[in-house]
RNA sequence: GGCUACGUAGCUCAGCUGGUUAGAGCACAGCACUCAUAAUGCUGGGGUCGGUGGUUCAAGUCCACCCGUAGCCA
């Protein structure tokens, strides 16, 4: 038995997880199943990323602290990654004394090899706001092509990279204000000590070879000392011995892998040093995407090494997800949050369609809405399922639900079991995709046998009815050989079959034994076929706006938005109301409306009662906005109404609709207003 | 710009260290079947393997350059 510690990158506890997510999660998720349906010991283990610039300004612009925002994005996605049949053991964050504690010792280990060197530096300060700021948070022209309103790090318009320094009429995207040069001293962590056993241990199997390569590359042009140093106003450790340095959360963000598997260790009495130690038989196994290579295969093995820790067995590096062909993008309706799937899609239809797709490589997937339907209708439902639902019928039609004692065909039971291990290496490898196409090669074999027997035929003929069990008998058994396979894959799946055959699925060495003269249970549908409508759904719910009426036209510029700068616009509570779709949302029917008559209202001290013109019909409409308005100051104005709410029946008369107002605890109401232009009685939406 | 990859039938992809007429699934056409969630089986059409040049008895597979795509540049 391997003992095998599984890790995925951290998501930033800034926004939610959409499905290029996922695609990691699920990557690793299949092979932590795997590895447990072959009887190793799995702690899957991860966290939250927690700390840094983006969500110290995020968290302050929705008037929260950091620790209420991480909190809230921690939540939401272990509902996420639960809904999506995530095995993990532990989703910790970044953000907590386990973490802190072992940052720390990484720290005083570091130091006391003398890897830790002190430099000062000049970087771009925000005078407005106090702040050092990070090259995302500064925007300027281009210095090579001239380009508008680039990023203080590279331009998307020539693709160049530079220095912030180097950027024309620089201004901080904080305040707006113009940086300006300031000096501060910063810790550097030196990679030379390492650079033997990495490039030694590079090579060592632990990386596929072009990520290899990739860092071969990096060493060429020499290893640069790693600043780990950020400034305060910062969210993050505080480095020991200073007030106002803080640690790069590029340093304590790997360490929280360590961190989360503590937390196992301690929650099921496993030996934390046993297991990250040098000398360790246990192995570490990472799953990251390619843009953060240089973190997992530089910086955090010589952190581990320098600190005393064991090294990464293998990480495992996948590319992106793209959706239709292009980088996923809201305006298209292809950005699509993993809730949003959920919403409309069982999370097994995507953790299928994306291991078909998944070779060992680094290649980029496609996320092609097409071909994604027809290999779930076809593959899945069509041949897969099928078997079983095929062969059901006739075992509680002539067997009484009761498989025969023996198979009929051994030989080709074994020839299907013969396959387990080459299965397995490709699953081992990452290689999702081989082992698919040999799982489904298969199962084309048992739809041949099917047919070649003619179960139906027999079964008009009398006295044959022990042969057409015998039949359906083989036929379920070769559809649980494959079944117990795709278990990692399909687990919701796998698990409605195992109740159907009365069997666990989740173990490999299962089906060394052929289910014989057993009883199995009423078939139903175990996945139903993916309609139009389901994947329209999506996106229709991921499209960033409504979009006028024969808005075809696309804004360029707005299709693209890095996380990093994410700026949400400022929630006042996080405690939304469930979520809903833009249909649902349509029924709401808001209109411009002109008050053009405002009063109090005898014997109700907050109500007000107004007149709406709606441009066709007026109403009355009682509002509960006495205490912050004078109704003399309100007549003229033009505001918003929700015109199809049902009329209510007061006491002092009818209300025909709504008005809309802002307000919390924080004051109010406030009433909302259109731009100059609006005319009463057009839609809002 | 430099670098690392990728570019194989309409679509999605296999093709290990170069070696018989280049493969699969989907889609398409014809036939069969009707047990099954219009599912299944059989047969067939379809590719000068991004382009050009080279190494070799032999190249999709190696080399050079070019074109296109993706990513990285701490």
């Amino acid at each position: 038995m391997r003992n095998l510690l599984v890790t995925a990158a951290l998501p930033y506890a800034n926004g939610p997880i959409h499905i290029g997510h996922m695609l990691e999660y699920v990557q690793t998720d299949i092979w932590a199943r795997f590895q447990r349906a072959r009887g190793n010991r799995v702690v899957f283990a991860w966290a939250d990323d927690a700390h840094g610039t983006p969500i110290m300004l995020n968290a302050e612009k929705r008037g929260v602290t950091p620790e209420q925002l991480i909190e809230h994005f921690g939540a939401e996605h272990r509902r996420d990654f639960t809904d999506f049949g995530i095995s993990y053991d532990n989703f910790s964050s970044t953000h907590t004394e386990t973490n802190r504690e072992i940052v720390e010792e990484i720290w005083r280990k570091l130091n006391a090899r003398g890897c830790v060197v002190t430099r000062e530096i000049e970087q771009l300060f925000d005078p407005e706001k106090g702040m050092f700021l990070p090259d995302r948070f500064i925007r300027g022209r281009c210095p090579s092509c001239g380009a508008e309103d680039q990023y203080g790090d590279s331009c998307e318009v020539c693709s160049a990279t530079y220095e912030p320094t180097d950027l024309i009429e620089p201004r901080s995207v904080v305040s707006g204000s113009k940086p300006v040069l300031k000096k501060t001293e910063h810790w550097f962590v030196s990679l030379k000590p390492f650079e033997a056993s990495l490039a030694e241990w590079m090579r060592s199997g632990a990386l596929q070879d072009e990520v290899a390569n990739k860092l071969a590359e990096w060493f060429d042009a020499g290893l640069r000392d790693w600043d780990v140093t950020r400034d305060a106003p910062y969210f993050g450790f505080r480095i020991p011995g200073t007030d106002d340095k803080f640690f790069y959360v590029w340093l304590d963000a790997p360490v929280g892998y360590l961190a989360s598997f503590r937390e196992v260790c301690e929650r099921d009495g496993l030996d934390y040093d046993a297991w990250v130690r040098p000398g360790s038989d246990a192995e570490m196994h990472h799953f990251i995407g390619k843009d953060i290579v240089y973190f997992h295969c530089l910086f955090w093995p010589a952190m581990l090494e320098g600190a005393g820790f064991r090294r990464p067995t293998k990480v495992h590096v996948h590319g992106f997800l793209t959706v239709n062909g292009t980088k996923m993008s809201k305006s298209r309706g292809t950005f699509i949050m993993a809730r949003t799937w959920l919403n409309h899609l069982p999370p097994d239809y995507l953790r299928y369609y994306l291991a078909a797709k998944l070779g060992p490589g680094l290649a980029d997937i496609d996320l092609n809405f097409d071909d994604f339907t027809s290999r779930i209708n076809a593959d899945l439902v069509g041949k897969l399922v099928n078997i079983a639902s095929r062969a059901a019928g006739f075992i509680h039609k002539f067997g009484r639900g009761r498989l025969a004692a023996e198979l009929p065909d051994e030989k080709l039971y074994a020839e299907f079991v013969g396959h387990s291990d080459v299965i397995a290496d490709d699953l081992e490898a990452c290689n999702y995709a081989g082992a698919i196409r040999r799982i489904m090669a298969l199962a084309d074999r048992a739809n041949q046998y099917v047919d070649g027997h003619k179960p139906w035929q027999m079964a008009r003929e009398d006295g044959r009815e022990g042969e057409v069990v015998a039949v359906c008998t083989q036929a379920l058994n070769l559809f649980r050989v494959l079944m117990t396979w795709l278990s990692p894959i399909i687990p919701n799946i796998a698990a409605a079959a195992g109740q159907f055959l009365n069997c666990r699925l989740d173990d490999w060495r299962g089906v060394d034994e052929a289910l014989l003269d057993h009883e199995v249970e009423k078939f139903t549908p175990l996945a139903k076929r993916v309609e139009p409508k389901q994947i329209e759904a999506v996106m229709e719910e991921s499209r960033e706006s409504l979009s006028p009426a024969g808005g075809e036209s696309e804004p360029a510029a707005a299709t693209f938005e890095p996380a990093a700068a994410t700026f949400e616009p400022a929630a006042a509570t996080f405690e939304l109301e469930p979520e809903i779709t833009i249909d649902e949302f349509m029924k709401i029917d808001l209109r411009v409306a002109r008050i053009v008559e405002a009063g109090h209202v005898d014997g109700a001290d907050k109500l007000l009662r107004l007149v709406l013109d709606l441009g066709g019909e007026t109403r009355q409409v009682f509002a509960g906005i006495r205490g912050a308005y004078d109704p003399a100051d309100l007549e003229g104005r033009l505001t918003v109404m929700v015109a199809n709410l049902k009329p209510r029946k007061m006491r002092f008369g009818v209300s025909e609709g709504m008005v809309l107002a802002a307000g919390g605890d924080d004051g109010g109401p406030f009433l909302l207003g259109p731009d100059s232009g609006a005319k009463p009685g057009m839609r809002v939406r």
